[in-house]
DNA sequence: AGGATGATGGACT
DNA sequence: GTCCATCATCCTA
């Protein structure tokens, strides 16, 4: 069954958990620059707010995570280790703080603005500073509505992968353990 | 091929 | 002052 806007924002209206790995082969697009970047997502995380003790929003709403107490489908912007951007799509109903956090993907149009953006020809989004690199998210991007079709930054649908991973979150140091890393895989590897 | 490290700013104790 | 939802570069092998 082939996706549509309707059954991606459906997805994003559920907890993170189950909204993550749905997300996976869909299409972030960019028209920040003077050239469009589509980005097809195969790499994800969730993270669920208050009973999350690695998110962001475990704490609560503050100035720095109030988008993704938003509607799901607000992008939150953050600044990692002062340098880089990360972006996350809120997920799930208002006010839980609930957000899968965009790790990776690849390039599948606007190639050399991204390669312009991110300084090389290689690596342009396996990481999440990349991806915003590569799509020229910058942090005044943060709560744009991605199903807004006038935003500088939206989803698309796009094919689910062959095939879905899920393993422990990268770079974390509380609650390690849950398997809340989804990885689009196309090709097992032998 | 893989481990260490510096950059750098905001949030939190 | 310490801790990061990171990345590029510079080592050592």
């Amino acid at each position: 069954m082939t996706r549509t806007i309707t059954s991606l924002q459906q997805a994003l209206a559920g907890p993170p958990e189950e909204a993550a790995p749905l997300l996976l082969g869909n299409i972030l697009v960019s028209t920040i620059g003077d050239e469009v970047v589509r980005m097809r997502i195969t790499e994800v995380e969730a993270y669920k707010g208050a009973e999350d003790p690695a998110s962001h929003a475990y704490r609560g709403r503050t100035d720095r995570n109030s988008s993704m107490f938003e509607r799901p489908g607000t992008l939150y912007c953050y600044r990692s280790y002062g340098i880089h951007t990360c972006a996350n799509t809120a997920t799930g109903p208002v006010g839980q703080g609930w957000g899968v956090l965009i790790r990776g993907g690849e390039v599948v149009e606007g190639r050399g603005l991204a390669e312009r953006r991110r300084g090389r020809q290689e690596e342009l989004s396996n990481g999440p500073g990349k991806v915003c690199q590569a799509l020229g998210i910058t942090l005044d991007r943060d709560g744009t509505y991605l199903f807004d079709p006038r935003s500088a930054v939206r989803l698309e649908p796009g094919d689910a992968p062959e095939m879905v991973v899920a393993t422990p979150r990268i770079g974390i140091s509380k609650a390690k353990e849950r398997p809340w890393r989804f990885v689009a895989v196309s090709q097992v590897s032998q």
